[in-house]
RNA sequence: UGUCUUAUGGUGUAAUGGUAGCACUGCAGUUUCUGGAUCUGCCUGUCUAGGUUCGAAUCCUUGUAAGACAACCA
């Protein structure tokens, strides 16, 4: 029998770790693993690479493996540096770090010397058709296609082309070079498929001028797994129609035991966003947001603007797991995570959005007493601090009411509240103006319930946050929602910018934080007591603090008044 | 009228032929100097029809539904 030297039970592996355990277990080459993370250099990362990131650095790390950095740089005209320092800026945010970084374009003569002997073969030939009557003999996925005019050239002949598609005798467009396989495969991958075409009109990030001839993405990317050494090439569920195409580029070049073996998993899908580049970079292009980074955008840096933590990231990519079904993720549950790493790490301080003046009526006009307040009742560790407590202090006006009901807790006219940190007050009244808008609360403080005196033990139902008038700060807050009003804009119809939420950004000029936040870096996260995570933008100044709302504090009361 | 893939509560994900569990959401309560957090309980599920088996979410067949594939993109 069996003895079990472990009793914690064994965490439940995804399908891909299966994979990768047996393939251990067989023997497959010679226990080693290696992953790879393979951008294209042509725009900023999101949240669902972040979930491939996980995966492909994650497995490196499990099964004593490594990963590689390797940007997929085989088409010039889209792709450029800018990218290239914000995908590795962003990689190390999350917590990992490459072994190495490639580059396919590392390979590019490699990757022609293959080719030069696939031609050689008699498996390539050089193809001049226009595009389009490449696309019309390609057939459909329920119609063969037929075979090109150029299929049987002469191998020389298909040589010489090849040489002149890179010396630049040959105009854009004009040559491709073509796997001659099979144009009636019910797999269209395999209806001869392009391995090169020419591109003379833009310089390439890397290698300027020096190539006209480009490698395509089915015989780069798997041939530079190949040269690397991946033992697990990693991607999602699109290319699963690609793997035997992989897998054939392998076979005609592998000269030993090892081979790359393709796994795809489902990608990231999020309700009330999109997480297509070409819709984001529309998004940034049309000013729709302010760029990239724009808070409400799912990119990494825009989530990192927001005030998420890799911690959330993180905790969110391991709830939602991987396998093969095409999900539609939940943002709630992003948010979630992120509230779940926030309460653990996030200073409590003081603000008001909505601000109306209180004044505590027999409280000395002259007198400043500094409260101690606890910076996060989550972590002893964190400490406490002290805020100044005055007579005019402003509240949130969504705290008070004249004509209250019942379950309304807070200020309102002969009941009691806590102030947090400071004293029980009484409700005397307001003063509202013409219009009938509140512009002052009044209240009476009682002195003995003074916060850590006996008698502050006492039951009051409602618990206010506030700051003093004469020494807060004032503030620029951004209140951010969903991206877009509907679930899946993805499914709908309409062009996706007609469904963007309309109040998705909401900036509030007039708000009031407590005096310990001057001088608060950018990026760093708070909670706002009673309102939710908040970190500062950015943008922040000496002059002016900029405040980004991460995500709301769930919120009860809320819901009652739904109701 | 092709090929490949998928289907477990509202959402996501486990159970690897042997008691359908977890998280989020929702609801109810507990607790609280945050209507937060905590803690407790509850609601809700194996796409259909057959078959194999002592036993099927799991294996097989069929049907249905969904997704991917027809870029000189990756």
């Amino acid at each position: 029998m069996e003895a079990k030297t472990d009793d914690t039970p064994k965490k439940s592996l995804n399908f891909i770790e299966a994979f990768v355990e047996q393939d251990l277990k067989d023997g497959k080459n010679d226990g080693r693993i290696q992953t790879r993370f393979p951008p294209e250099p042509n725009g900023y990362l999101h949240i669902g690479h972040a979930k491939a990131i996980c995966l492909d650095f994650g497995i490196a790390r499990n099964y004593n493996g490594i990963c590689n950095l390797r940007f997929d740089d085989t088409n010039p005209v889209k792709e450029d540096v800018e990218y290239v320092d914000s995908i590795k800026e962003d990689i190390q945010w999350l917590g990992y770090k490459w072994e190495n970084v490639y580059y396919a374009s590392d390979y590019f003569q490699q990757l022609w010397d293959l080719a030069v002997e696939l031609i050689k073969q008699g498996k390539a030939y050089i193809d001049e058709q226009s595009a389009e009557e490449i696309a019309k003999q390609k057939g459909t996925p329920t119609v063969s296609g037929i075979e090109s005019p150029y299929r049987n050239r002469p191998i020389s002949e298909n040589l010489e082309l090849f040489l002149k598609m890179n010396s630049g005798e040959i105009a854009e467009g004009a040559m491709v070079l073509r796997a001659k396989i099979d144009m009636t495969s019910s797999n269209m991958h395999f209806r001869d498929p392009l391995l090169y075409r020419v591109i003379t009109s833009h310089p390439h990030h890397r290698t300027g001028y020096t190539w006209k001839a480009y490698p395509m993405y089915d015989y780069a990317h798997g041939q530079s797994d190949y040269f690397e050494g991946v033992t697990h090439s990693l991607c999602t569920l699109e290319f699963e129609v690609h793997r035997p195409l992989y897998d054939w580029f392998i076979d005609q070049f592998k000269n030993s035991d090892y081979r790359p073996r393709q796994i795809e998993f489902n990608r990231l899908n999020l309700t009330y966003t999109v997480m297509s580049k070409r819709k984001m970079l529309l998004l940034v292009q049309e000013a729709l947001v302010i760029g990239w980074d724009d808070p409400r955008m799912p990119t990494i840096c825009g989530l990192r603007r927001r005030g998420y933590s890799p911690e959330a990231i993180h905790n969110f990519i391991d709830k939602i797991g991987y396998t093969k079904f095409e999900a539609q993720n939940d943002i709630g549950l992003l948010e979630h995570a992120v509230r779940e790493s926030l309460n653990k790490t996030a200073t409590r301080v003081n603000a008001v959005l909505n601000p109306v003046k209180l004044i505590v009526t027999n409280y000395p006009a002259d007198k400043v007493e500094m409260m101690e307040t606890i910076n996060n009742p989550e972590d002893e560790t964190a400490g406490v601090r002290t805020i100044p407590f005055s007579r005019e202090l402003y509240i949130e006006r969504e705290d008070f009411m004249e004509d209250a009901p019942k379950k309304f807790f807070r200020m309102t006219p002969g009941q009691e509240v806590r102030l947090k940190s400071a004293y029980i007050v009484k409700c005397t009244g307001c003063k509202k103006d013409e219009a009938g808008e509140i512009e002052e609360i009044y209240c009476e403080y009682d002195e003995l319930t003074k916060s850590g005196m006996p008698e502050s033990g006492r039951k009051v139902k409602g618990t206010l946050h506030w700051v003093s008038a004469q020494h807060a700060l004032k503030a620029e807050v951004r209140l951010y929602d969903r991206l877009f009003s509907i679930e899946n804009p993805s499914a709908d119809p309409r062009d996706f910018r007609e469904l963007l939420n309309p109040d998705s950004l909401k900036v509030l000029h007039n708000c009031f934080v407590e005096p310990t936040l001057k001088g608060a870096k950018a990026l760093e996260q708070f909670q706002f007591q009673r309102l939710g995570y908040f970190n500062v933008d950015p943008e922040t100044t000496a002059e002016k603090l900029i405040f980004n709302r991460t995500v709301s504090l769930k919120d009860s009361w809320a819901k009652e008044q739904q109701r």
